[in-house]
DNA sequence: CAAGAAATATAGCAATGGCTATAAGTCGAG
DNA sequence: CTCGACTTATAGCCATTGCTATATTTCTTG
């Protein structure tokens, strides 16, 4: 190979990554919001604010339940692990501040929700450590 | 349901989207890199760079293919049509357009580089405008 | 120019994340 | 308490994106 290749593999490598976390950041996040709002989540609440089908939904959360993330009982509704809280209220944080960021530089609230919900999986800490610091020096 | 779903579904469907569109773009931009580099793309050096296995670079080669942005001749190099180029061309000033925004923010360089790799899929053209005019007001 | 080496293609496997169709469980109303 | 409606689970399909192993083609070199 040439001289100037670099570590390039391993960024490809890494932000393959991070979206293979980014699905279960959603579910959790989304489970959290559910049941902080409805008092629990249902799979049927949960497929249809992901917009997939039940079925895709329930494969989700077996994920979930694989990773350590949630619990379930079959035909009840689902609940996160500490582990699993604790990563939805991470998530929660650092949309939040991507968000705000997107509209401090100047982007549209509502494109800043939009494109948010793509960005903020492959915002590392240290990228969000200057996001935080970047909005309170303003 | 309840009544503030909103247009959450939309949300993820289109952070599906893109993600579904990433893959191409890399590629399409890495051929690109390639190209004016050594003046040919090998499969073996676009495997290398883009850190998979050389059968998954061919796979991918081929959907670019199907799509109409590259175009290959068997055991030879492969070549971006005018869309696989004009795209090229796009991806490569929004990666760039995506480091200097994170570095002017107060993200160290090679973070920001890193971080870029993901971030750039999921930048629209509105969010990529208000960048732009961000780093022009400075 | 005929190997052998290198590059590329193909075959086939696994996991993921979609889907539809259908089975099975739960719950509320008669 | 039973039956029908609703919810959830399961089965099985497809496409994508990885992989390894192997076949095929090209290139290089003696």
């Amino acid at each position: 190979m040439t001289e100037i290749d670099g570590q390039v593999p391993e960024r490809f490598a890494r932000a393959r990554e991070a979206q293979s976390v980014a699905l279960l950041e959603d579910y959790v996040e989304m489970i959290g919001d559910l049941i902080s709002e409805l008092g629990e989540a249902r799979v049927a609440d949960i497929a249809e604010r992901m917009g997939v089908a039940q079925p895709t939904a329930t494969k989700a959360i077996s994920r979930l339940k694989r990773e350590g993330l949630a619990t379930a009982r079959p035909y009840r509704g689902v609940f996160l692990t500490e582990e699993g809280a604790d990563l939805a209220d991470r998530v929660r944080a650092r949309h939040r501040t991507v968000v705000e960021l997107l509209v401090a530089v100047g982007v549209p609230e509502e494109v800043a929700e939009l494109d948010a919900e793509g960005i903020e999986h492959h915002v590392c800490d240290e990228t969000l450590a200057a996001f935080e610091a970047f909005l309170k020096s303003r």
